[in-house]
RNA sequence: GCGGCUGUAGCUCAGCGGAUUAGAGCAUCGGUCUACGGAACCGAGGGUCGGGGGUUCGAAUCCCUCCAGCCGCACCA
């Protein structure tokens, strides 16, 4: 079927052609009607002409008979208003439509770096947003028909794993494991720092092993490979409990790219593009300067002829161009690597190596603060471990479910539990822009009243108990909708307006304004449940209104689904 | 110093391809209460959209400038 957003703009799109070749009708939904086409204004503009004379000319072209009312608003706005005849033939159609009136578009593939936790380090908070964030925008690629591969940039190379190494040995390799098995891996990396620091010979070692790494030491690298292979299983149980796409397969850690590091620099050079400065071999992209006001270099091999990590993204970006034949890439990453990111993708465009005609973006997000504003640091030990965090969060939801005294078994209640703490938890993050920094407070997020998961999951399951209580059978096939009553008719533009919000979402990569959307759609339905009994209501009333319950659910279901959050039945 | 992000009701946030009375949620106050699940609904109060200029018929939205906060700015990723 077609969107009832794509229907209008094409009419629309085709009377202002006529007047001007390619005008953007800019079109949107309104408060002051059902939508709104704004375009004329600039139109007017750059005809030099009264915007209400250029309102009245397209007006003379546009053909939306039994499709909508048009009136001239204001200094030349075109105001619509849909005709109940097509609203309930844009109703019918989503009825028997499983994508609910989303186009699939043809297989671009899309490239999405996120979460990159790091071997032998817990998952905190900080993670959470990247791992949320990219899941996300995973689920609505797929879902618009893109080949997504996830690549989990896996922090697993660097100086660090020669102390974890030595540590991994003087722990012995048994109880290494059992320590990271466990999911303790702070400790562990935290007790391999300590040595470090604090022991000059246990230092020696560590700078010893990570030769001996770098050399590819058949031996060490079985030690690293243990790292890895526990830290994954830990970040695995950790997706898990969080209900993300991601697994081991999606791993492609910093060390992947160790053998493309050489080449990145002989092709760099080839290109005339690296300098040696300090002893390091640099590129200066243009239009980078530090605080002297002295260009920027991007460090590709440090001094000591080791890789810094912009080594290892120009590779990533070739490998993912060139190999994976990316379309789209998407790096889901912190605020702080903005400046990184554009010397990066500056670079791989100098040397060629990035299309313009690939889509290559920070998808940034804003730090994660404390209650006090001031931002969680790594190592201050304050840090709330993801998983520890996801087990309060449970339990809160548990013990409400509990107060409500229903009679589901233990069982079933803690699963529901662990659904309502997810959704509380991913909505939180997922309903506000990405940009701004996140204030993390577990109370709001679990907090079961207003703009969050767990008041979408609510009106979700009311949907489905209705279903549950139907006596008599109900017949998609021959519901027709008269929307009548003004509830009716808010709740209809709103299940019509589902593409349009994931489209805005999936263009400016800001899935708060999926959620936001859904969260407008429940609020129409719940006033709309509240003024329009369903079940009591006399036919052919009763199979509109529960034709209107039908698509509000899956709404509500597959838009959650694309947030990564389920929707359960009954609560 | 340069660059980036942010500054909207008491609190947390939408809105920022320019309209007309700036919207939610929480909190507060007042209603709905034999309900198809009250984890709900209806209503009220509450904002000089950080300050100041400019463009415009019209600016929270665009431009300039100032202020405040956070972040980044050469070998840790």
């Amino acid at each position: 079927m077609t969107s009832t957003y794509d229907v209008l703009l094409s009419r629309l799109t085709s009377a202002f052609d006529t007047v001007s070749e390619g005008a953007d009708p800019a079109l949107r939904t309104s408060d002051r009607s059902d939508y709104q086409a704004n375009g004329v204004m600039a139109l007017a503009k750059s005809r030099g002409e009264n915007p209400r004379d250029t309102a009245r000319l397209v007006l003379a072209r546009l053909d939306l008979a039994g499709i909508a009312e048009v009136e001239v608003a204001g200094p030349g706005f075109l105001n619509l208003t849909l005709t109940t005849d097509f609203l309930n033939d844009q109703l019918r159609a989503l009825l028997g439509d499983e994508r609910l009136g989303v186009a699939r578009r043809s297989g671009r593939v899309a490239v999405i770096d996120y979460s990159a936790p790091n071997v032998a380090k817990e998952m905190h908070v900080g993670h959470l947003r990247s791992t949320v964030i990219g899941d996300a925008l995973a689920r609505m690629y797929r879902f618009r028909g893109d080949t997504v591969i996830a690549r989990n940039h896996v922090g697993d190379w660097g100086t660090p794993f020669g102390m974890l190494i030595e540590h991994l040995l003087d722990l012995g390799e048994d109880e290494a494991i059992a320590s990271l098995s466990i999911g303790d891996l702070d400790s562990f990396y935290r007790a391999a720092r300590q040595k470090f620091e604090s022991d000059d010979a246990f230092k020696e070692r560590s700078r010893a092993r990570v030769v001996l790494l770098q050399g590819g030491d058949r031996e060490t690298r079985r030690l690293w490979q243990i790292l890895v292979d526990e830290s994954v299983a830990y970040f695995a149980e950790v997706y898990r409990a969080l209900d993300v796409t991601l697994t081991p397969a999606d791993v492609v850690g910093e060390s992947y790219y160790n053998d493309m590091l050489e080449g990145v620099v002989r092709d760099l050079d080839a290109a005339g593009l690296l300098v040696e400065s300090g002893g390091a071999l640099c590129v200066f992209p243009e239009g980078f300067t530090n605080r002297d006001g002295e260009p920027l270099p991007l460090i590709v091999q440090k001094s000591d002829e080791g890789f810094g990590y912009a080594a290892t993204d120009l590779a990533a970006v070739r490998d993912r161009v060139s190999n994976l034949r990316a379309d789209e890439m998407l790096y889901v990453v912190g605020a702080p690597q903005g400046q990184h990111f554009e010397m990066v993708f500056a670079v791989a465009r100098a040397a060629g190596w990035l299309p313009d005609s690939v889509r290559c973006e920070h998808v940034a997000f804003g730090n994660v603060l404390g209650p006090d504003r001031k931002m969680f640091k790594t190592r201050s030990g304050e840090t709330i471990k993801l998983v520890s965090l996801l087990e309060e969060a449970t339990q809160r939801a548990d013990a409400a479910l509990a107060l409500r005294s229903s009679n589901m078994s233990e069982d079933d209640r803690h699963h529901l539990a662990t659904q309502i703490a997810r959704a509380a938890v991913k909505y939180a993050d997922l309903s506000t822009d990405r940009q701004r920094d996140y204030v993390f407070d577990l109370d709001r997020m679990i907090a079961f009243e207003g703009d969050t998961g767990p008041y979408l999951q609510y009106a979700h399951a009311r949907l489905r108990s209705i279903f549950r209580r139907l006596e008599s059978p109900w017949d998609p096939s021959t519901t027709s909708f008269a929307l009548a009553d003004p509830a009716e008719r808010e709740l209809a533009l709103g299940l019509v307006a589902f593409p349009e919000a994931l489209a805005a979402a999936l263009a400016s990569l800001q899935p708060h304004r999926l959620s936001g959307y859904l969260f407008d759609l429940a609020q129409r339905f719940t006033s709309f449940y509240e003024a329009c009994p369903v079940l009591a209501a006399a036919e052919p009333t009763r199979s509109e209104r529960l034709g209107l319950c039908e698509l509000t659910s899956r709404t509500l279901a597959l838009g959650l689904s694309l947030l990564g959050i389920e929707a359960p039945s009954q609560m």
